[in-house]
DNA sequence: ATGACATCGTTTTTT
DNA sequence: ACGATGTCAT
């Protein structure tokens, strides 16, 4: 996302010519395209998303289309509201007669507007992966399927799949038992979401879909009003959002379609890169515009990434250059533990600082969340400050949930997710005992539990009549006050603020999060047209929020690189560059596993500016336990010239070389992290090339233990890779 | 109802 | 190693 800003201003407004001027013969063509599809490849720090939002400014300022027949479609809130940021920017017009969104926002809107025709509740609510994951698990109790044979998150994937492949539980084929048993969970659970008047966020898009596609008034309706589609990251569409682009566009419309296929990182979600050829022959795209020249990073880093992804099949072809230096090479350094590699980050990083680089300039990049113990540890030691970006979002914290399903409560009785989340809480009395009677009298009566519980009497009747109760009471107020006066009637502010001792300090922060809450929604109130309930609990799960709450302060940026993508950094430290874990393991298996790796690699390595280091460790803590790897092979397939190396190679170095990094062992009787098995005479050494009587040959890429014994892992020719116990395998040299 | 203990899983993630 | 989740006893 945005680069060019800076150095692109539009102070003038309006004419033609000022939304042309400072775009490369390519960028403009883009924008100046016929009313036709299109398909433009834009490489990283290319400048895309200006180029969308240029193309969009153009498209109406020259009257070519009204604004209303814009519909601009992108994966995250935060690429739409930076797309409507920039538009409201560049147009004198009100971007919000604009249809500028998600998918799933989009489709939400959609639905809202037609919910009878959807066969919706006008209220309908959307359940996140976690309510998700709990309807499922009642759906299971209700069928008696085992959780052990079947885990619920093989389930949720399951049926999550198949929606996004536009599949419905009847038409899944069912290859053995084992699947028409989860066909059935799903079927089961779609009909248990629309008695309880729910919707997942699969579902979202898979009813729209439905919708438009039975519906010939609708259909044509919306094909005759978005003369012009934009989609931007093309390439993480998955065959549902293909297939509702290709609805929507029908036969006339104009499909422009902004994406990068070496930047496809997330197949494991269910992106399909494919897409984009899919594109190219469905809507028999011309010609094909690449933005190739990059004006982010200097010539080092570009060449170094374009050589990694030139290793990957079936890419549509695409290389980045640029017009600045060449620049500083990429800085390697080998470290003997993960410890140092973080200590080493720590210590660079306060050099770069101390030199005038702000930390809000920098970013330690890492494959795996559990990477950043090591580094935010010697962070803090050498007070560094930073912030982890992927940690709990807002509307997710436990406090706010239960908030929420109150409210949700008010808007839809039928909710049982929500309804079981707080029937109990805070504690009244009705426990498990109580609920299943509950759930026994729905089940029997064929009513949601909300019903039941009417029903029931006693404790449990004393909670519909307190939801009523809410209900009347908040009816005709505004929406702060309606969360305001369910937070103190419900009773869940007053059951944290009667909390003491040990969980003190926990609750208060619960409360903190429960007022700001009430900001939301104050704040809410001001900045959408519609300031309906619903529609506040709508943007509750739509846009959970940031992931890190707090802002402001310079801070080094911690995150991974999934996380990292479309953001910028004057300097970027790939961290944990060890086969195995960058490229992860689990990758190998998979097929394309490694290229999508390659791709996440290229993505990483494109984020930096300026400067770039590469580090590794030789030994890392993972899961309580040391391991030994390998340097990645993506380091090996930059080409040397453009790396310097500030370690020398370790493997080199006497054992007392090591000394120098072990951390000072003073008053412990703990010995300190082994380091990298000193290698001892006769023993095994990573790399090394061996024989197995029944695997064959291989090399050694792991180590466990001192080299004579504990396990080794194998990679063999042969028989892939294997560990083995050093006392048993009789491995010889080869 | 609640805390102590056991078990499990552990790549990446937006909506 | 560590955190989340679940079970069991009180």
């Amino acid at each position: 996302m945005g680069n060019q800003v800076s150095d692109s201003p539009f102070h003038l407004q309006g004419s033609k010519m000022d939304l042309l001027s400072g775009l490369n013969p390519e960028q403009r063509a883009a924008v100046e395209l016929p009313a036709r599809s299109a398909l433009i490849l834009a490489g990283a720090g290319s400048g895309k998303t200006r180029v969308l939002t240029t193309r969009i400014a153009y498209l109406i300022s020259n009257g070519l289309v009204s604004p209303s027949g814009v519909l601009a479609v992108t994966f995250t809130n935060k690429a739409s509201k930076e797309m409507q940021a920039r538009l409201s920017a560049m147009l004198p017009i009100n971007t919000r007669s604009m249809w500028i969104g998600t998918f799933h926002g989009l489709c939400n809107r959609l639905l809202r507007a037609h919910y009878r025709e959807a066969n919706l509740p006008q209220t309908f609510q959307i359940l996140d992966s976690s309510d998700q994951q709990s309807a499922i698990k009642r759906v299971m109790k209700a069928l008696n399927v085992d959780d052990e044979k079947y885990p619920p998150r093989e389930l949720q994937n399951f049926i999550g799949r198949n929606k996004e492949q536009g599949l419905r539980a009847h038409e899944v084929e069912a290859y053995d038992p084992y699947t028409r048993r989860k066909i059935e969970v799903f079927a089961a659970y779609d009909e248990q979401c629309q008695r309880e008047g729910v919707v997942d966020f699969s579902e979202l898009l898979l009813r729209c879909y439905e919708l438009l596609s039975r519906n010939q008034q609708l259909r044509e309706h919306y094909q005759e009003r978005f003369k012009h589609i934009l989609v931007d990251e093309f390439q993480d569409t998955n065959p549902l959002q293909y297939r509702w682009l290709k609805l929507l566009a029908g036969q006339s419309n104009a499909l422009f379609a902004v994406g990068d296929d070496d930047q496809s990182i997330y197949a494991f979600r269910g992106a399909n890169v494919g897409n984009m050829q899919e594109l190219l022959r469905d809507f028999h795209v011309e010609n094909v515009i690449k933005l190739e020249q990059n004006y982010r990073s200097h010539g080092n880093i570009l060449d170094a990434a374009n050589a990694l992804i030139s290793r990957n099949r079936n890419r549509l072809g695409k290389e980045l250059w640029t017009a600045e230096h060449k620049g500083e090479p990429l800085r390697v350094y080998e470290a003997p533990t993960d410890m140092d590699e973080a200590r080493f980050i720590a210590d660079e990083v306060r050099h770069l600082h101390r030199e005038g680089v702000a930390l809000s300039e920098m970013a330690v990049l890492y494959r795996s969340n559990a990477q950043s113990r090591a580094l935010e540890h010697a962070l803090v030691a050498a007070g560094v400050s930073y912030r982890v970006y992927g940690g709990q979002r807002f509307y997710e914290r436990q406090e706010i949930k239960h908030a929420l399903a109150y409210l949700r409560l008010l808007v839809n009785q039928d909710d049982d997710n929500s309804l079981l989340r707080v029937i109990n809480f805070p504690t009244r009395g009705i426990g498990a005992r109580s609920i299943e009677q509950l759930q026994e009298s729905a089940k029997q009566y064929n009513t949601t539990l909300f019903d039941a519980a009417a029903r029931m009497g006693g404790k449990v009747t004393g909670f519909v009549g307190l939801i009523e109760e809410m209900r009347s009471a908040t009816a005709n107020l505004p929406l702060p006050e309606i969360v305001d006066h369910v937070l103190a009637h419900s009773g869940l502010m007053a059951n944290y603020q009667n909390e003491t001792g040990a969980k003190k300090h926990e609750a208060q922060e619960r409360i903190d999060n429960l007022n700001e809450l009430l900001n939301a929604a104050t704040l809410f109130v001001h900045e959408n047209e519609d300031d309906s309930l619903v529609a506040f609990l709508t943007h509750a799960t739509l846009e959970a929020g940031e992931h890190q709450a707090e802002a402001g302060s310079d801070a080094l940026h911690l995150m991974t690189v999934h996380a990292a993508k479309g953001l910028e950094f004057h300097s970027v430290f790939i961290s944990g560059l060890e086969e195995g874990l960058f490229p992860h393991q689990n990758s190998q298996n998979e097929d394309g596993g490694l290229d999508e790796e390659r791709r996440l690699m290229y993505v990483a390595l494109t984020r930096a500016r300026r400067r770039l280091y590469l580090t590794f460790a030789q030994s890392r803590m993972l899961h309580g336990q040391v391991n030994y790897n390998m340097m990645s092979s993506f380091l090996r397939e930059l080409p040397d010239e453009l790396l310097q190396w500030l370690s020398p190679r370790l493997t080199q170095r006497t054992p007392s070389a090591f000394r120098a990094y072990s951390p000072p062992a003073a008053g412990s009787t703990k010995l300190p992290p082994a380091p990298p098995a000193p290698v001892k005479e006769g023993a095994w050494r990573i790399g090394q090339r061996v024989f197995h009587q029944k695997f064959g040959e291989g090399t050694i890429t792991g180590l466990e233990g001192n080299g004579t014994e504990g396990r080794v892992q194998v990679n063999f020719k042969h028989a892939g890779s294997k560990w083995l116990a050093l006392e048993y395998a009789k491995l010889t040299s080869a």
